[in-house]
RNA sequence: UGGGGGAUCGUCUAAUGGCAGGACGACGGAUUCUGAUUCCGUCUAUCAAGGUUCGAAUCCUUGUCCCCCAGCCA
């Protein structure tokens, strides 16, 4: 199973009984586009957390946009999910479904005086926002009594207000550094129908209000969500706090995905759809779900693609190769292969018979455990790929050339005996001769036909539309220099046609195919009964095609210049730094970090009241200490300086090694007691004998061989894992320097 | 600029003070009736400078760079 630190963060909280270690997640896209494959990491990870800890996750939509939203995308969303393997049970909701729990509470935000009716227009409400670097200022309606806004509140719900006349706000604190804190609207006036609602409201909820909200309602243990919604979480927390919810819901951030030579925003995508670049929202182009899965994506992919590329908190662009290589991966096992040619070379083998030959065909390679065949008419008239003959071949291609022998796959081996060229010199038809001891394509007598192609018998090909497609931008970040319409790619879609052996005569749509040696593809909605339509879903790997353009240009990769660094600024010390290094003696990182966090320094200046070891003591308060508090979200440290005192007496006089110090430290934090006390109950000592030390590292080196080899073979950092190794074996106990000491010298 | 978040191979992601690992990619080789697949090998990384430590990607300090927030969008 994937781990990542949304997983860890789940597992502990299932682990302490959180929720009574239920987990219960959500996916609450807003009905106002398609999903894409940035949403397909969301509905992996929400459905994927909830089926691996036994919980459930909802699919609600996030409708409180009645000017966006669309049943159409309604019903994509859930066809889309759908498609990609989860399943929401009886757990569909909709925001929209909430509006009259909604309205109560906030009803109940303005009885509890947390919630005003604002008359400031939007210019006027920026304007008192006030700036990322300066305060808001109140609104002049931020005082209105309880009776006031519940009054106006109600009448803006009867539709006695115009539009943008006025809004409901949350009251919190215009002089927030959180810019989301201050004083944001909650509920505004829009006289529009609602796909769900119709004409029943002419107020409805913005998304900080009726998120966090419904995600209580629903009893949702962790609303993960993208990282731009990091600052909306203090919001969040406040509104359910505010309202009194009973269910406390926790919000976790995670990195949405972007992908090379892709956009991915739905204002973008949209934008596509609307201005007619792409052919709608399934286009085989989109990264939309419906346009892979029409290109010829399986879910299976794009949920392993989704496993690949993890969850973190990186701003993140992932290589669109990584994508087709698990499309790759998923179809090699599932297509059947077949016979197509793109661009077609006449080839007629002049001493064939006049006659047809049925041939039987695996639609399998042998490494594909699938069975099945079909015939594949052979004739005197064969189509090849004009690009599997050259009438002047470098010496590495192997395909077909005037006198040379290629394999046509499942057929003959053919000779190139003559070159039939037009007036204009272009190559229009081979005169060929075959082997008749080669039926099957295998030779008689053994010899090696290094070179195999696919054929199709001019009599009986099938001549079919296909679509080739490519990425959409021909930029790696659309977007990033200029206006992303403007780096489309002019051959994302070619279409063109291709002769194919007859049996694909009755494909169906969603029928998939690998035409070997050029790519993987599916038959299209568009296919009429004998006349299928193919999208190409991806092209083969081609290492030939690789070498032969490398030839022609090699582009060098552009790659990000690498951050210079900037020489250290030798910064000075404050006027409090340099008053503590003076009177204590402490060094300039440890002055600094004193003055900065006052109860470090009251620390340490309570631990040399009670005679503690000002160096230790110091490097101990400042280095670890601190680090501990940070890590256990502490204020200060829950000990005194006293019992600091003594940890730097018991690590100065040599009773304890500094790890150990650090290891007692750590008990402390736990509230186990003072340092003397821990010492004593858990037998803490240092062992600082040589002979006794030797001993342990005899033990460690004879039983790690191997690790010692690798020492030996020039791995110095095997050192530190030795040190380790043998510190453990003592049980923590041995000096570590003069362990190190002994170890150098068994291993010089 | 106030606040919040982030920095590890070209890309994505591991490593909770002890051998910087994996995947994609790139490059090379083997096998091959698909120049595919498969297999093998090689390549490349801890943002910087100090500090603590026997030992730092990880703890401390000071910097640098990137992203998000000033919708009555979500």
């Amino acid at each position: 199973m994937a781990s990542d630190f949304i997983r860890d963060m789940i597992a502990a909280d299932v682990e302490s009984k959180k929720h009574n270690g239920k987990v219960c997640t959500r996916f609450p896209p807003e009905p106002n586009g398609y999903l894409h494959i940035g949403h397909a990491k969301s509905i992996c990870l929400n459905f994927g957390v909830a089926k691996e800890f036994g919980g459930k996750c909802h699919l609600r939509m996030d409708d409180t946009n009645p000017a966006t939203e669309d049943p159409e995308y309604v019903d994509a969303i859930q066809r889309d999910v759908k498609w990609l393997g989860f399943d929401w049970g009886d757990n569909l909701f909709y925001a929209s479904g909430y509006y009259d729990k909604l309205y109560e509470i906030a009803e109940r935000l303005i009885r509890n005086r947390r919630a005003y009716v604002c008359d400031l227009n939007e210019e006027q409400m920026s304007a008192y926002r006030g700036t990322l670097s300066e305060p808001g200022k109140n609104s002049p309606f931020r005082n209105r009594t309880v009776d006031q806004n519940l009054d106006l509140f109600r009448r803006m719900r009867a539709g006695e207000f115009k539009e943008g006349s006025c809004v409901l706000r949350a009251k919190i604190d215009m002089t927030s550094p959180n810019m989301k804190l201050r004083d944001p609207a909650i509920y505004r006036i829009k006289h529009a129908h609602h796909y769900r609602t119709g004409d029943a409201w002419c107020i409805y909820p913005l998304y900080d209000f009726a998120h966090c909200l419904s995600d209580s309602m629903e009893g949702i243990t962790h609303s993960l969500c993208t990282m731009e919604f990091e600052s909306a979480r203090e919001l969040y927390d406040w509104v359910i706090a505010a309202a009194e919810m009973p269910w406390v819901s926790r919000q976790t951030e995670f990195a949405r995905l972007n992908l090379t030579y892709t956009v991915m925003s739905k204002r973008k995508l949209l934008e596509l759809v609307e201005g007619k670049f792409v052919n709608g929202w399934d286009d085989p182009r989109m990264p939309t779900i419906a346009g892979l899965r029409r290109r010829g994506y399986t879910p299976e992919a794009i949920f392993e693609f989704c496993n690949r590329i993890g969850i973190a908190k990186n701003l993140s662009t992932v290589d669109l190769a990584l994508l087709e290589f698990v499309v790759r991966e998923d179809l090699n096992a599932r297509s059947p292969r077949i016979l197509a040619v793109h661009k077609p070379l006449k080839v007629v083998i002049d001493n064939y018979p006049d006659q047809i030959e049925n041939l039987d065909a695996p639609y399998w390679p042998q490494d594909v455990p699938n069975e099945g065949s079909r015939t594949l008419p052979f004739s005197r008239e064969v189509y090849i790929d004009a690009d599997d003959f050259m009438e002047a071949p470098p010496k590495d291609f192997y395909r077909l050339a005037p006198g040379r022998e290629v394999r046509l796959r499942h057929a003959y081996v053919i000779k190139c005996e003559r070159v039939i060229k037009n007036a204009e010199g272009d190559v229009v038809e081979l005169r060929c001769s075959y082997d008749p001891q080669t039926r099957g394509g295998v030779t008689a007598d053994g010899r090696k036909v290094s070179g195999t192609i696919q054929w199709v018998s001019a009599a009986h090909a099938l001549d079919v539309e296909v679509r080739l497609y490519d990425r959409l931008f021909v930029t790696e970040r659309p977007g990033e220099e200029r206006d992303f319409k403007e780096e489309m790619n002019p051959e994302s879609l070619v279409v063109a046609r291709m002769k194919v052996e007859p049996s694909l005569k009755n494909a169906t749509a969603n029928d998939r195919f690998q035409f070997e040696r050029v790519g993987f593809f599916i038959a299209d909605a568009d296919s009429k009964p004998g006349a299928p339509v193919f999208n190409r879903t991806v092209a083969l790997k081609d290492s030939w095609a690789k070498q032969t353009a490398k030839h022609v240009q090699s582009a060098p990769k552009t790659s990000k210049p690498k951050i210079e660094a900037k020489a250290a600024v030798a910064t000075e010390l404050s006027a409090e730094a340099q008053a503590l290094k003076d009177c204590h003696g402490v060094s300039s990182e440890e002055a600094r970090t004193m003055a900065i966090e006052p109860h470090i320094l009251e620390l340490f200046e309570a631990a040399l009241a009670s005679g503690g070891v000002a160096k230790t003591a110091a490097a101990l308060v400042c280095n670890d200490v601190l680090g501990e508090v940070r890590a256990r979200k502490l204020e200060r440290a829950p000990f005194s300086g006293k019992e600091l005192a003594d940890l730097s007496q018991l690590i100065a006089d040599g009773t304890l090694s500094s790890k150990q110090g650090k290891d007692v430290l750590a008990k402390m934090f736990d509230g186990e007691g003072g340092p003397k006390d821990i010492v004593k109950k858990l037998g803490i000592s240092q062992v600082t004998d040589v002979a006794a030390i030797e001993a342990v590292v005899d033990r460690v080196l004879a039983a790690n061989v191997d690790a010692v080899a690798r020492f030996r073979a020039g791995n110095t950092n095997v050192l530190g894992a030795l040190v380790g190794l043998a510190m453990k074996e003592s049980g923590g106990k041995a000096n570590p320097k003069t362990l190190n000491e002994v170890l150098r010298k068994k291993l010089a």
